[in-house]
DNA sequence: GTAACTGCAAACGCTTTGCACCAAG
DNA sequence: CTTGGTGCAAAGCGTTTGCAGTTAC
């Protein structure tokens, strides 16, 4: 039930060996409830961990995502940023003023997937959705 | 009714004049039916426009995506490529083969955005949606 | 002990900026 | 004629690579 256990399991078992700055990356990227840009997370990062370079941060991403832990977060202009990934029909709820992301279920959107399939004649197999708003702590108070 | 003819109108209304370069830019993206990275346009634009420099391509893109024309596609693995606008509700649906890419209407989203804030306690304003699979044409013949 | 990992510095590639000249309106 | 646009070269910036030393296992 542990992510982080579940995460150095996984890297270990594909030949990944568990070092003091890769820990400290894991740490920060799983404790973190929004998508983080690499040199937001190297900051973050080296806070706790000062002797870290910027290159150990690119590639421990680059394994965390092509293990599928982490996944890119894409936004209007750019699309750096990474978060714990979404597992199954999950996608991304992003509060575009603090940040914050939630995950949501979009199961129903095969409904939706059929139309367009039978409307187009492609043969969908992927999708890709985020929704973007303001979280409630960040929603104007009424009055 | 012609979409080049718009174009010209917006990008003269908002100040800016139509140069040849700019107008072998503006062809190019029009009659594209899939996304182009800034090289991969420039490399297009130059077939017929020998003279022309990348960094025009980069300007003339700039304009056209702040007046909404041009809109990124997102990708994988960065999100470079552009193409025109979809308008309204309509998102892309790209072919992940060839490229091809076409528009669909995604009104029916606004159901799952009411559960979805619903759940959440977000106030849900903007939705981002791609769909990705195989067009017609490169889809494996049965047999 | 071996192979993976580290940090540094340098390289890389895409994008932006500065500038003098050019051309649309 | 005015002002925006052009192409070039150089700068900028995020990311990747090469390397010698280090560390997990």
């Amino acid at each position: 039930m542990d992510l982080k256990e579940k995460w150095i399991t996984l890297l270990q078992e594909s030949g990944c060996r568990i070092t003091s700055p890769r820990a400290a990356i894991i740490d920060t990227v799983i404790d973190s409830q929004r998508g983080l840009e690499p040199l937001e997370l190297f900051d973050l990062v080296r806070k706790a961990h000062p002797g870290i370079g910027l290159v150990t941060v690119y590639r421990t991403l680059d394994r965390l995502e092509s293990l599928g832990l982490i996944q890119r977060v894409h936004q209007e202009n750019g699309c750096h940023m990474v978060m714990k990934a979404a597992i199954g029909h999950e996608h991304y709820l992003l509060c575009t003023r603090c940040g914050k992301a939630v995950l949501f279920d979009g199961d129903d959107l095969s409904r939706l997937v059929s139309r367009v399939e039978s409307n187009s004649g492609y043969k969908v197999n992927d999708h890709w959705l985020q929704l973007f708003g303001l979280c409630p702590a960040c929603q104007p108070s009424k009055g």
